[in-house]
DNA sequence: GATTCAAATACTGTATACAATCTAAGCACA
DNA sequence: TGTGCTTAGATTGTATACAGTATTTGAATC
């Protein structure tokens, strides 16, 4: 199982979280699993740890006679996952700043930093690929930062959690008018948080992360509201309520 | 498996999570499915699928080469547990400022709080079966106030680390000298942050509840340091590296 | 035509068998 | 005596069979 291919828990986790995702399946309906194994290609046994495993994450949800079914989320659902995201990375900034960063992980932060400038202002435009690779290297460091394993594991669990990860609107914001403008936003963003806690500055590290996980909540409102042809485009979006 | 008894899942599952926390496996070795299948009478499917959740819970760890081990924590590991288990019922408690809670709802807290009152002051002393269960029902009650699932399983999720539950201490409570006197500040505490729900005072609610959280961490450090010999009789106690 | 009951079907929960892999013991050899 | 290899045992990952329960279909009755 530690070869190069994935074991069959892995292929079913994998494929049953993107046919998830991609709203394969009706929400609210039960999951079949005999059809579902069929379909990934595997047999019930690894896909029903799959199926525990979204359920943990919170992308399916346990049925009381049996089985599982996709989880259907409100915009509010959206909105609260998207500020406890941010309520944890404010914590995990605020801990760094408390307790001090190295220089080493600093300047690996600074260097993700430059790489999202030269990203924004490269020479043909902006590098779309380069700046979400950067972006995500960012955020993963202030995870890290904060030095407390418990944090960063909340924080990757709440990334899971559909559309509340940093970059879950990234790949379509290419279609909002002031893109680039928006992105200058964030950027700045994130430098302040990463002077803060450079400068041992806890509130102010906090309370940046929060603004800054709350742009993703604007994009979110943009996409639904402004753009709604493009919410087909954007995993995870098929599972929000559309009344 | 609606009937009365347990399903063979749920079985495993409080069998081996009390098995778990009370220290009957060696921390850092792997839990061999047979014999503990056996042990909880139950097969190894049930099982896996329990350890599975366990491993989602974060008491147990998997390991590279296949199965798991029981899961360590040092001292700050439980401090960073019980850290952010506040930041998040304070998020909570903001919340239910910020979005306003129902009479219903803020009376019943209310009555939780009056129940503590009778608790501490009974006339044979102190009704302690009846502080924790009010205790529990007043915390439950503030994930409640938010009005968001996400954040309610988020709080009960941290509750499920070992010893960051706002109860994780009450049970051995009994043998610190100023008891009666935690207990009263502590229940200070519970009326001002549902004042502070009630005005509409986000800041200070959320202040408050953060503040209040880390009660549990001032029992963990006098449990520890100056009542060792009590160590054994608290659940999840056992599974701190002793360094 | 709507409703209720019954049988058949489909599906999940659980146990177990099998194969692949890891681990450890034992042996040969330096 | 220590080290590396080989083989036997143990253990996990996966598939499948079976039993119990929910769900649907169909017919009969009001």
């Amino acid at each position: 199982m530690s070869n190069g291919n994935l074991s069959q828990l892995d292929r079913a986790l994998f494929g049953l979280r993107s046919l998830v995702m991609n709203g394969e399946f009706e929400g609210g309906q039960r999951l079949p699993e005999v059809a579902v194994a069929r379909k990934l290609g595997t047999s019930r046994t690894p896909l029903r740890q799959a199926m525990d495993r979204l359920v943990a994450e919170g992308l399916l949800e346990r049925i009381k006679t049996g089985g599982c079914r996709v989880a259907t989320f409100t915009r509010d659902d959206i909105a609260d996952a998207i500020e406890v995201r941010g309520v944890i990375e404010g914590t995990a900034a605020r801990m760094a700043a408390e307790r001090g960063v190295s220089a080493d992980l600093l300047g690996q932060a600074n260097d993700a930093l430059d790489g999202i400038d030269r990203a924004i202002d490269a020479s043909d435009g902006l590098n779309f690929e380069c700046y979400v690779r950067r972006n995500a290297e960012f955020h993963a460091l202030l995870a890290k930062f904060s030095g407390s394993v418990i944090i960063r594991r909340e924080i990757e669990r709440m990334s899971l959690l559909p559309l509340a990860s940093p970059s879950a609107f990234l790949s379509e914001q290419a279609a909002i008018p002031d893109f680039q403008e928006s992105l200058r936003y964030a950027q700045r963003q994130h430098r302040a948080i990463l002077e803060a806690i450079t400068n041992r500055e806890g509130a102010r590290a906090e309370a940046l992360v929060r603004e800054h996980a709350r742009l993703a909540l604007i994009n979110f409102n943009y996409l639904t509201d402004v753009q709604p042809s493009l919410v087909k485009d954007v995993p995870g979006l098929a599972l929000v309520a559309t009344t």
